[in-house]
DNA sequence: TAAGATTTGTTCGTATGTATC
DNA sequence: GGATACATACGAACAAATCTT
């Protein structure tokens, strides 16, 4: 919520009228601190205290709407709510900003090497048993090699599951984000862009160790030890990235 | 703009008419390949290709503008445009995303100091001399020591601002974002809650001088000696802040 | 099950504001 | 300054969803 895109009236321009009651119900809630479910005047109260039409407090509302910060029901009962932002909707609109730029695998690469053990490393001796077991039943979805391009990425995308999984065990909810953030392009890229479609033993044979190794370290409480599988793990993953995005780019000029 | 927050028509619940038209117009953009710039159909011939009334159309287009996708510009030649998302306001949607969640100091600076060495080092021999002198002529802004509370304040936003445009002189978008996030949610606890209140002349020394390293190590196309100061920079800041936090606490806790 | 109440969702017609020529 | 083309804003009415009785 802080202070909004382009929340103070800067400069010269002229902020529309719906921007302006968008951001004036943002401070109201700073301000009296309200939380997530909490309720929002209706649009009847809105209408009057900002002396504007229904069109107008309508569209602020379709502004807050969009960035997760409100949510609408109808009904009795119904009304505006405030909303807590979900993961899900945050790195959606942060993929937003990506879009025209070109990220590529490299890059997520050098992210998740430089997070993804860190990550490791904070959560060894941090999680329950029934954390490390939720763990070990994602890898129980590629427990065997796949047969074929779909089911190598249905295992994949299970693999990054447990990645992503794993971001939510920690205390750290700005390096968790970070972390899921880019487990998901890798998701999106793996189910949208038929990433991982040629099946690879290799992957699946020492992603499948270092994971469970990762698992034996966190439970033993070996910060440094799973730090250590995690960066080998990464290192693996994108050395075969490398030769499997070579592949999709070809593929792309062939078609 | 990949797959909207909640793009597909997911299981029973009916999407209300604005959500609709705003998917469809980004299906449309993606389909299209379209860039930012590009003229977008006009309300009116909006309203006849979607059968919906204006009031509908304009509710779409501020779910679309909210989340920096389109412009619209009033006036002849006006209209809606495609719009690359700033990367200001995607950190400011992100935050978000962090405002009902708690972090702390500590955890920016877990972050940083995992991605801030590796931006470092990825620079090293790649910065152009206009852009080092740019660095430098960042470090100007703090040649001397704070003489009061507002200075200092002052200083660490510029600061924060050389570790912003360094972000920017990376290849890669992605560590670049979380780079520079890292740093404007500093710059905006600086400024409104009375962050680094407390001159320190410690740290603008040893800061200053890692600093003045940094560049040195960049210009000479040194990596691991980026990362490395970078790395002592990063650690020491952490150890400063943690005292800073601990103080800014107290006070809130005795007021 | 059905009716009624409540609240958002949607439409249409009209009028106003703004930037370009 | 006036004409033009576009978004912006208003108001009244009606539709749809959903809770309560």
């Amino acid at each position: 919520m802080t202070t909004g895109p382009s929340h103070p009236p800067r400069g010269a321009a002229r902020r529309s009228r719906p921007l302006r009651v968008a951001d004036a119900i943002k401070d109201w809630v700073v301000e009296r601190g309200l939380q997530p479910g909490d309720r929002l005047p209706g649009e009847a109260e809105l209408i009057e205290r900002f002396g504007m039409s229904k069109g107008t407090i309508r569209e602020a509302m379709r502004l807050l709407q969009a960035q997760g910060l409100v949510e609408t029901k109808t009904g009795p009962g119904g009304g505006s709510f405030v909303g807590a932002v979900s993961r899900e909707r945050a790195g959606a609109l942060l993929a937003n900003y990506f879009y025209f730029r070109d990220v590529t695998i490299a890059d997520i690469y050098q992210v998740r090497i430089a997070l993804e053990p860190e990550l490791a490393a904070s959560l060894a001796g941090n999680l329950t048993e029934a954390q490390l077991a939720e763990l070990e039943a994602i890898m129980q979805d590629y427990a065997h090699a796949a047969a074929d391009a779909e089911e190598e990425r249905r295992q994949h995308v299970a693999s990054l599951r447990f990645h992503a999984r794993l971001s939510d065990f920690g205390s750290n909810a700005l390096l968790g984000f970070c972390v899921s953030f880019m487990a998901q392009i890798l998701t999106d890229l793996t189910v949208y862009k038929r990433l991982y479609a040629t099946p690879n033993h290799a992957l699946w044979k020492r992603g499948r160790s270092h994971q469970s190794d990762l698992i034996a370290a966190l439970r033993q409480g070996d910060a440094e030890r799973a730090r250590a599988v995690m960066k080998s793990h990464m290192e693996m993953a994108r050395s075969l990235m490398d030769a499997q995005e070579a592949e999709v780019m070809k593929r792309f000029i062939a078609e």
